[in-house]
DNA sequence: AACGTATATTGAACACTGTTCATCTGTCAA
DNA sequence: TTGACAGATGAACAGTGTTCAATATACGTT
């Protein structure tokens, strides 16, 4: 009686996963308890990347163990390494599968830093929806498809905006680096994403930046705490806009006439106002 | 026999760890063995986080575990916690030594994008001199007083150049979000620090990349891989470059007359050209 | 229809990790 | 000389990633 709610071997086992939760109410009552017979094939290398999606997404990447992960399928944890070769491959299919949540597509009638600024901000809120995940291109190299992918919608604009080999790569690094670098987190200055929220965490660092000593640090205490921790939205996208400024002016003025100077040059008339005093 | 050698408890205990390599050939010869009696006062905080840093230098960060540390300094393992409360205070500490590295010093006369410009490539020098501390920022926060320091130091030159409060934060948090972004490495795209150095790596990105399918990476394969490798001093000095350059247009172009809105806007002639085809 | 094979899972183990704590010991002060 | 005390010890605990012989199962073949 176990052959009976057997899926199609072909079909994507994310299938077998979601067998349980079905919307059908015949599977409810038909469907035989997956513990007892026929453990054969119901682990599969994308049930268990799905299930180390929900156990960062509930408790964060360093939640994500193997044994934990085991536990939640039902299985022993050496059993994982039959669909994973090792936690390392588990976290680049973790990654990867994260990226391929960034909408690509984009509308080339845009101009090209509308069409940049958008892919930027897509990242950045795919990465922020996975608490931690961004972690891991600190260890791991995202060279998967999807990241490659990414690397290639970053790069179309760029190279039609007139970017040639060397200034499109190195603005496409300028751009993901940054995007990265913010969601990575906790660049030098801010809180880690997940203690962001944490409203102790708040109180904490206000009262830690109220007992500063104002003569070491004039300008950090003028400027407040709320720098650190408010606006993490009006942080990026003013970066980032910066960020794109910065590239479109480099375009224009340089036309590729210097192959190794740097491709910006100081603009020449530097009207300096308030440059001498504090 | 044990008391000549001790050193003056107010110094720096940093002395004490440079001792046995020590230029003068005094201490070489009438230095008694350190590991015979005396085991009393000889582990110190200052020693600890001391060889820390050589075991990241030697190994990279990961290898710096306690066990492996106590064994560096002659000790069992829950002798340190003695020194160090516990393994994430180690990494604060750690952290907080290299940043003492940093050079704040700054030029006043200086033009204030060339001020930050130098801040910005001491500390990308810094950070990677000492391969995988920068990746200590993704999981504590440097809120140590050498990591203040820095932050004070990027914020007085922007708020000297006319940037007010909150414009100055944002633009602190940009080229700090960026220069660590960069430094933690291996964003989206370039490989880890420690393995950009191995010939067998480079070898084997190059295979991968001649291997991708052309009509699926037009961009990607026509840019080449050396993108991804070559050059990382040019890529950051390009995009830092660029960067301030983006700075200095947000704060000629808007005299914070917005306090909700973008700092910058976008440029109102926009002459395109090619922007049509691909 | 029964058999043999292929294979996913098991259970246990190994070598690690960070951390705690009762115990011991060497040093300094009284 | 004695006491107190701070720091090092040794051992243990709970947890980590990973490996591997043995097992049990469903599938393809005969």
């Amino acid at each position: 009686m176990a052959q009976r709610h057997r899926t199609a071997p072909s079909t994507r086992a994310t299938a077998v996963a979601s067998a349980a939760t079905d919307g059908s109410a015949a599977s409810l009552w038909f469907d035989p308890p997956i513990d007892d017979h026929d453990r054969r094939h119901q682990l599969t290398r994308e049930r268990v990347v799905a299930e180390a999606l929900a156990v960062i997404a509930q408790d964060g990447v360093q939640a994500l163990t193997m044994r934990r992960l085991a536990a939640r399928l039902g299985v022993v944890p050496g059993a994982l390494y039959h669909h994973v070769r090792n936690k390392q491959q588990l976290h680049d299919l973790v990654l990867d599968n994260v990226l391929s949540e960034v909408d690509l597509h984009l509308d080339p009638s845009l101009r090209w830093t509308k069409q940049l600024g958008l892919l930027g901000h897509r990242l950045r809120q795919v990465l922020e929806a996975h608490p931690g995940v961004a972690g891991i291109l600190k260890t791991r190299d995202p060279l998967g498809p999807h990241s490659l992918a990414l690397a290639e919608a970053f790069l179309g604009p760029l190279q039609a905006a007139g970017f040639h080999d060397r200034d499109a790569g190195l603005a496409f690094f300028l751009l993901v680096d940054y995007t990265i670098g913010f969601a990575v987190g906790s660049a030098l200055t801010s809180v880690n994403e997940q203690r962001v929220r944490d409203p102790a965490t708040r109180t904490q660092l206000h009262q830690f930046f109220r007992s500063l000593p104002p003569d070491r640090f004039p300008t950090l205490v003028a400027l407040g705490e709320h720098v650190w921790l408010d606006n993490r939205d009006e942080r990026f996208t003013a970066g980032l806009q910066v960020l794109v400024d910065g590239l479109e002016h480099a375009r224009t003025s340089s036309s590729s006439q210097h192959p190794g100077g740097r491709p910006t040059a100081s603009t020449p008339t530097t009207r300096r106002r308030r440059a001498g005093g504090g």
